[in-house]
RNA sequence: GCCCAGGUGGUGGAAUUGGUAGACACGUUGGACUUAAAAUCCAAUGGCCAGCAAUGGCCGUGCGGGUUCAAGUCCCGCCCUGGGUACCA
């Protein structure tokens, strides 16, 4: 009989759902092993074969422990929430929520084909009411918290309201907005609306007017992460930045946490730089900066660079700063303002293309240098940024390059402070560039002349700290999480408005589902969707929110829903989750490393804070699987022509190179018939051939319709099926790896698995397995591939696995080893990577019961002990001959036994060895 | 600009701690079986040179240096490709 595996994987598949065999129990005395895949947004394209190249290697990682006799939990589930169907709704007017499922359907189909352990009877969907009562629920906790610096943790809102009552705002150490001091008496006396606002200020979901990023194309605002230079990731549209009204999620309150928490997780180390760039932790101070004619005020500057104090001869407030109308002198007004309107027409996009053009306006305003209390002017310029710091800087144009070049483009002056290491004092006005002074001796800086950088920067502090005007502060480039979007297709916020302020839904009105709306534009008075639905309101008729949450809510806690996924009286059980803690392995997309890894965490602490998750990381292990890419074809139109000239001919014509179908190209030749069938346009098509083929010229590229050069995983499992398909994309190379789909080489694992198969079948093609005692040979054979593959699986190298398997299975063969005390462990062994073959032949070997839970074979070392050992001999460096001889003899005999080698005499033409290294078990080496 | 990966045959890749570079596959070429095809099996396959041949020699892991008995692997200096990030004070 044949390897038909179009019998044998369907049935087994049936099996697994029937038999419920990759459920897994909450209660287990088992150890637990947490796998888990990112859960994937079910597109409309479906699974490409790139998909599915993280949950292969997953979930030979979940059946390998489940041998190991873990109780694994491997869940999957469904990012259901995105822009796709909401766009796709606007333009058909289909109910994104039946696009989306439709599309669920497709994706599990196509999952189901290539026989994943997955434990489905947890499946989560985010847009499941049910699921998302409980991102909903956080949404509420997250409004009733604030967080406490002091103690560094999350505490309930009626915490902080009690201090109110007692102290006032004083000596409060919370994360939050810049609040006005007020006691206790004041907090008495005011209206409710009033404390609602200054309580707004500390809540961890906050609703604040903020600078945004909005997108006019999708109508909506974005995250950080969400654009990419100057566009939206999803569509490329234009963002520009507004102010408006948004909640916020304040996940800056944990910066330091989340940087810390990045020592105790195993991550690659390129994702944790990713998230440490992301967080950006810089140190200095924050310098009062008093304003000339101004007693009221001062301005505020974090500089990491306080030692260079002396050196500020003008600062810069960003257009946007709240001040600048305030201190902006008559004369400078008009121009301040019309600098203003100018930059309010200037998109992101504009900014950032525009670096090198240097703008900015005199408000006629003058700061105080605190240090040396000399009058500097105040500028406005795009180039400060008004969302990190607190938007205005000191300028020290002698030491940073951004305002070195500013100085000199409207010629303010220039001092030196820093000498470097071996230099001298010279000429700001004769500089290139700025001198950006990381070590040095401090020059014109009063007390600190002669001070080394370091020792500068601390005396700074202490000087600034001692006079009042300043203290050192730790700076975050990590901003607070826009949480709402004005868009249909998202989890509705649990929140009314009364007076104008929000509260939020009783826990018990929830899920507060999405409501229906006769269609998914905004409104014609430019609010979102969701101000169209009927009765949107509470039971006592206040408003409902009508914005909805982001793409990231619903991932933000999933894996904590999958412990514990049909519990109906909370987010999840304290026992599922003291059982399951953590998740041990993820495995997804390093696209997500400044997204939903940093969301993803803050979520997770801040459920570790009130005390629901026992674990504040919840990712142990984490690995990033590369991409596959598309290999494209291409053919050659002769310019004006319908003729195609093949490949290595094109130089003699002018062609123009055009996409082929990689579906009507073979190794490389061009199926001219089904391309002439391929499009209309091509039906009179005809060809210029080199030895009667058509070659097609080829690229790396993206995995995209538009190169044609998808592959599907449906076709291959058709025509070679799920166990080749597993195996050859493993075979493909390290999973971090970025690397090329090539179908031609599917055949060499399908061959492997065909010549497996033969391995336990006689001529006739039945199962034979002897039960005769295997030979020494065939047991190291055995043992060999076990201890390889062990030791390849823990360090996830799948590809290299591979090989030995090959190599086991080549070897065995030759042997033409039927040896059942072979055979058996063999089966195990392979039986994650090629789950649905392993079970028929495990079952065809006698036995009754899933292959899924036998231990994991161990390797025996006594099997694998040599007698000889070949070496190989070099002469000073160079390999020249082999030698065999017994792993136990001593070197003064190797050395013997090396020049007495007939091969030996040419290299050492008669003289005496200089010297003779061996290294027992791998090489010798004759110096002449 | 800065940060992070990476550069090995025609192709994907292997070499885990400095110790036989190119495992395992794909592709290619030749052969066996077959009426034929598919399937299967066997052999060759980094480059160059010498030889009828067995064989032998030289070169070879992006480039240039260095350390070492020995370097794809370690050190110094460069080049290239991919990704991230971008006025972050």
């Amino acid at each position: 009989m044949d390897y038909n595996f179009r019998d044998i994987e369907p049935r087994w598949q049936e099996y697994w759902e029937k038999n419920q065999t990759f459920r897994a129990k909450n209660h287990s005395d088992k150890p637990k092993y947490y796998v888990l895949d990112m859960f994937p947004y079910p597109s409309g394209a479906g699974l490409h074969v790139g998909h599915p190249l993280g949950y292969i290697a997953s979930d030979i990682y979940a059946r390998y422990m489940r041998h190991r006799g873990f109780n694994v939990l491997h869940p999957m589930g469904y990012d259901a929430y995105g822009l796709p169907a909401e766009q796709y709704a606007i333009q058909t007017g289909t109910h994104p929520q039946v696009t989306t499922y439709k599309n669920i359907d497709r994706y599990r189909e196509q999952l189901d084909k290539i026989g994943f352990s997955f434990d489905w009877s947890r499946e989560v969907r985010t847009c499941d009411p049910q699921y998302y009562k409980w991102t909903q629920w956080t949404f509420i906790q997250l409004f009733h918290h604030w967080y406490d610096a002091g103690s560094g943790k999350a505490k309930p809102i009626t915490s902080l309201i009690r201090l109110f009552e007692t102290n006032g705002n004083a000596g409060i150490n919370a994360a939050c907005d810049t609040t006005e001091p007020f006691t206790a008496g004041e907090w008495e006396k005011m209206h409710e609306k009033q404390q609602q606002e200054i309580l707004m200020h500390y809540r961890l979901a906050y609703l604040s007017d903020s600078w945004v990023n909005w997108c006019p194309a999708l109508g909506t605002v974005l995250a950080n992460d969400e654009v990419k230079d100057g566009f939206s990731e999803r569509g490329g549209h234009p963002v520009e930045r507004k102010l408006m009204k948004q909640w916020s999620l304040r996940i800056t309150a944990y910066a330091q946490r989340l940087l810390d928490g990045l020592e105790t997780v195993n991550w690659p180390e390129s994702l944790k730089e990713v998230q440490r760039n992301w967080i950006g932790k810089s140190e200095g101070a924050s310098v009062a900066f008093p304003v000339d004619g101004h007693p009221d005020k001062t301005l505020e500057v974090f500089t990491t660079r306080p030692d260079t104090l002396f050196g500020s001869t003008f600062m810069v407030l960003a257009p946007e700063h709240e001040w600048v109308k305030d201190i902006t002198t008559e004369k400078h007004l008009q121009e301040v303002e019309k600098y203003i309107e100018w930059t309010k027409t200037r998109s992101e996009r504009d900014r950032i293309s525009d670096i090198k053009n240097i703008s900015g306006v005199f408000t006629g305003a003058y700061g105080i240098n605190p240090m040396n209390n000399k009058r500097i002017p105040v500028w406005i310029a795009e180039y400060v940024l008004a969302g990190y710091g607190t938007g205005a800087i000191m300028a020290v144009p002698a030491h940073d390059s951004r305002d070195f070049a500013f100085a000199k483009h409207f010629n303010l002056p220039v001092i030196q402070v820093v000498v470097g290491p071996n230099d001298e004092p010279s000429d700001p006005g004769t500089w290139e560039d700025s001198y950006d002074a990381k070590e040095g001796r401090m020059i014109n800086s009063g007390f600190m002349n002669g001070m080394g950088v370091k020792k500068a920067i601390r005396e700074s502090i202490q000087w600034l700290e001692e006079k009042g005007i300043g203290q050192g502060k730790v700076n975050f480039r990590l901003r607070d999480a826009i949480f709402s979007r004005q868009r249909y297709w998202g989890e509705p916020f649990p929140v009314y408005y009364k007076n104008g302020m929000p509260y939020t839904l009783d826990e018990k009105d929830l899920p507060l589902e999405l409501p229906e709306v006769d269609t998914y534009l905004p409104t014609e008075a430019g609010e979102p969707p969701l101000a169209r639905a009927k009765n949107w309101e509470t039971s006592d008729g206040y408003p409902l929110e009508t914005f909805t949450m982001p793409g990231f809510a619903g991932s933000s806690g999933y894996y904590y829903r999958y412990m514990d996924p049909r519990n109906d009286a909370s987010y999840f059980s304290k026992e599922a989750n003291e059982y399951w803690r953590d998740v041990d392995l993820y495995i997804g997309g390093d696209e997500h490393g400044t997204g939903h890894l940093i969301y993803a965490r803050f979520w997770s602490m801040f459920l570790h804070d009130i005390k629901l998750a026992c674990e504040p990381e919840p990712f142990k292990k984490l690995i990033n699987q590369g991409k596959i890419q598309g290999r494209s074809s291409f053919v050659y139109r002769i310019k004006g022509t319908n003729t195609f000239v093949s490949f290595n001919l094109r130089k003699n014509y002018e062609t123009i190179r055009q996409h082929a179908d990689v579906a009507l190209v073979h190794n490389d030749e061009l199926d001219t018939e089904a391309f002439r069938n391929w499009q209309p346009g091509l039906k009179n098509a005809a060809f210029i051939l080199e030895d009667g083929k058509y070659i097609c010229g080829w690229e790396v590229e993206k995995m995209s319709k538009s190169k044609h050069n998808v592959v599907n995983p449906d076709e291959l499992i058709s025509q070679y099926g799920a166990d080749t398909l597993r195996i050859y994309e493993m075979f493909l190379g390290p999973l971090e790896y970025h690397k090329p789909w090539d179908t031609q080489g599917v055949e060499g694992v399908f061959r492997f698995l065909k010549k497996l198969w033969r391995l336990y079948r006689n001529q006739q093609g039945n199962i034979q397995c002897s039960r005769e005692e295997p030979t020494p040979a065939e047991w190291k054979i055995l043992h060999t591939c076990i201890k390889k593959i062990r030791e390849d699986i823990e360090r996830f190298s799948f590809n290299t696995a591979v090989s030995a398997f090959m190599i086991c299975v080549n070897e065995l063969s030759e042997l033409k080893c039927n040896k059942k005390k072979i055979l058996e462990p063999l089966l195990i062994l392979i039986s994650p990577y090629a789950p649905h073959i392993s079970e028929e032949l495990w079952n065809a070997l006698g036995h009754d019961n899933t292959i899924e839970f036998e231990p994991y074979p161990e390797h025996n070392a006594t099997y694998l002990v040599e007698s000889t050992v070949t070496y190989p001999v070099s002469f000073n460096g160079k390999l020249r001959f082999k030698l065999e001889l017994p792993v136990d003899m001593p070197k003064e005999d190797i050395e013997k036994k090396v020049l007495a080698a007939p091969e030996a005499q040419k290299w050492t033409a008669g003289k005496t060895p200089e010297k003779i290294i061996i290294v027992p078990k791998k090489i010798i080496n004759v110096v002449i």
